[in-house]
DNA sequence: AATGAATGAGAGTTCATTCAT
DNA sequence: TATGAATGAACTCTCATTCAT
């Protein structure tokens, strides 16, 4: 394994005389390897994860994928960190400065369920993740680094709520973080098998936003005080 | 080799009556077989396992695997029924007949949480089956079959709760359903993660005791009226 | 490779309390065996063959044939040794003795052809054999003691028509066996692929007829003086 | 490695205007892999060949193969077909034009000998194809829009020599030419297994000049008028 | 006489990766 | 920057054969 890439893809021989374009047509072909390899990764973790799969659909030759990445484990690792960067992103564009405590919760708690819906490839990787020990993201610096907002303001928003005398006592903020975010993630994650054991569609526009009301009604009566 | 789930259930025991039908060494050997499968494609999924792995942890000849199980495929269907099985098979130890709606709801959420915690195979596999989508679970008439009692219990003290005025009204139970299972599933599911992440360690028996005891109380919460 | 075996199945451990039932069934198993064997190596060749489904094809136990025969080379070889033995058999039913050389001449002719219709499982063994080198038949002391009545009377029967005048001199026997079996053999060994290429049916009893008439005339006008 | 029949038709030499193109060495390996699967298949059919062997002869890594060919089954297609075609190629050499219809049909006779002599991959094709249903000369369009010459020019050549008064009537052309091919098929086919029946060298110079000397007389006595 | 269990060798094929230009 | 050619390692699976009863 050879070291890890950049994660903005730096455009490398800019010549005066051509300051553009080759960056451009290298940058479109990265990006493209990228997304593929979200894809394919998201759906069959790294191993299962085919490099041929992930050029045939970039759409590139495969040789590139490692004059770009370097190897296939390296890809993934990019890909992850991508993905992660784009989710903290989302979170970043989360403003409840002068929301009343309930009603900042209840974005919040939206906010959870409406992210993993924006990034269908989150899921995936993070299960393929937690399948083989967790490893890449435990040692990917840019991953550690980049703590979630989501929880810091959960917290905030949660004590505000407690000492506003709306949300019970005693509820441990990272508790309720992964019991908030596991209602929506395990929707998304397991629609698939729950769909066919149910024998009931989960997966229509409908039933994705009637979960979503209940998600969020069910989880504020939780917290109430 | 030890038989911990025979395939075929009713081993009968060589006696001198009946000299030559040896099904003890070939359950003991089937046996072994699944039971390093369901780890295996547990922690792998079906193309990440390597039948040479599973072989070797069940101590056996490569090629019985074939004899026994046709493919790696075939072996793969046959675990995830096991596993099916074996957890419908511990949803139908719950006897809620004479409790009260609150009390036996809170055993439900409760057992939501245990079983998870005793059937470690059964998440992995799940996410597995997810993310190659669900198709062997939807293709297995053993596994559609075995309607889960867990929603049926959980449908009937919701609307035993209901009329008696203890939880709230409006509630579907599929949704519930979803939704306090999701709050266990993705603390198990994501562990590894979750503690990277948080920069706290949630594999502790500390850790998923208090976990469980937050989400019966939220549940609990959010039900009543 | 083991030794051969005995090419008439011979019964073993005849009990006088029990004189022949059980005799019957293991030589049922036997012919069984073999017709099966002859079949699959006619159509697939010694390499080809696959000894499970020979099993499968006798319905009886892999291991009998085993227990029969030694090994797949040695029922290859029986196989082998029985069809050119029914061959023979077949040859010496033609009694062609107070024929006229002409008559005696088209009757070995049309059987030549009639015998390769009767016996389908022997082009399929001969080619096979041929093209691996024909080291079987070469080393079978069965087969080549076997000698053909066939080429004697063919040579005598040429010789008759030589001296009466009927026949053209000069034609070396064996050349004008290997020709006119030829005409025979191609057309049954060739069939599907002539079929294909000729878009015509040759496998109807219509054409088999018509051929055997056109081989007949063809080869007696060939020799007629 | 030599490429005696190149599979695409123009191979283009790698020039200092054309410098990145190199069809030469690609050749190379794809027809020394060509010549070695003829040989192999011709030998041992498609189930019998082996491609370690294949690759050991053709003297390149045994993974080229399948990144060529993509597999056994399409590497036997494609040795049927260029076989088919090199026949194909040798029949349109043929040109009888102002020859009479009996000089024009010995020639015709003769080149039925002389084509199986040249091409001594065909007979173990097509003696596999045969005894496995043909299926591959069926489905290979290639193959069966390659239409033979040769059974046009006997058609045209039969029909002269009827008109001229030199032939039989009533002698169906693709009758005679199965006939006419029999007899050198079968020749070359069994060569090995008659030679060890009637313990005959079949395979010297002279008997195979012989053979063809007696092929031609006879065939052509038996169309004569 | 008959059979289920088990195995070693090797087959076809896939796949990440490197070579060479 | 981009690509076709080539390869070693590993993987799933097949198959003849043996074991043990």
């Amino acid at each position: 394994m050879k070291s890890s890439q950049p994660l903005t893809p730096t455009p490398r021989r800019r010549s005066a005389a051509n300051p553009g374009i080759s960056d451009i047509d290298s940058n479109d072909a990265k990006a493209a390897i990228l997304k593929a390899a979200r894809a394919e990764f998201s759906a069959k973790g790294l191993t299962g994860a085919r490099v041929n799969e992930i050029a045939a659909i970039a759409g590139v030759n495969k040789q590139l994928i490692y004059y770009y990445f370097g190897n296939k484990e390296d890809l993934y690792r990019t890909a992850l960190e991508v993905v992660y960067t784009e989710i903290r992103t989302l979170e970043s564009g989360l403003h409840l400065g002068d929301m009343q405590p309930e009603e900042a919760m209840a974005a919040l708690i939206g906010f959870s369920f409406d992210y993993l819906q924006a990034t269908p490839d989150f899921i995936g990787l993070l299960n393929h993740e937690n399948a083989r020990g967790a490893s890449h993201v435990r040692d990917s610096k840019a991953i550690r680094e980049t703590n979630s907002p989501l929880i810091e303001l959960l917290a905030k928003t949660l004590s505000r709520g407690t000492r506003a005398g709306v949300f019970r006592r005693g509820i441990d903020p990272v508790e309720l973080y992964v019991s908030v975010a596991g209602m929506s993630y395990f929707f998304f994650s397991n629609r698939l098998t729950l769909s066919s054991i149910f024998a009931r569609d989960l997966e229509s526009k409908a039933a994705v936003q009637a979960y979503r009301k209940h998600v969020v009604s069910f989880a504020m009566a939780g917290l109430r005080a």
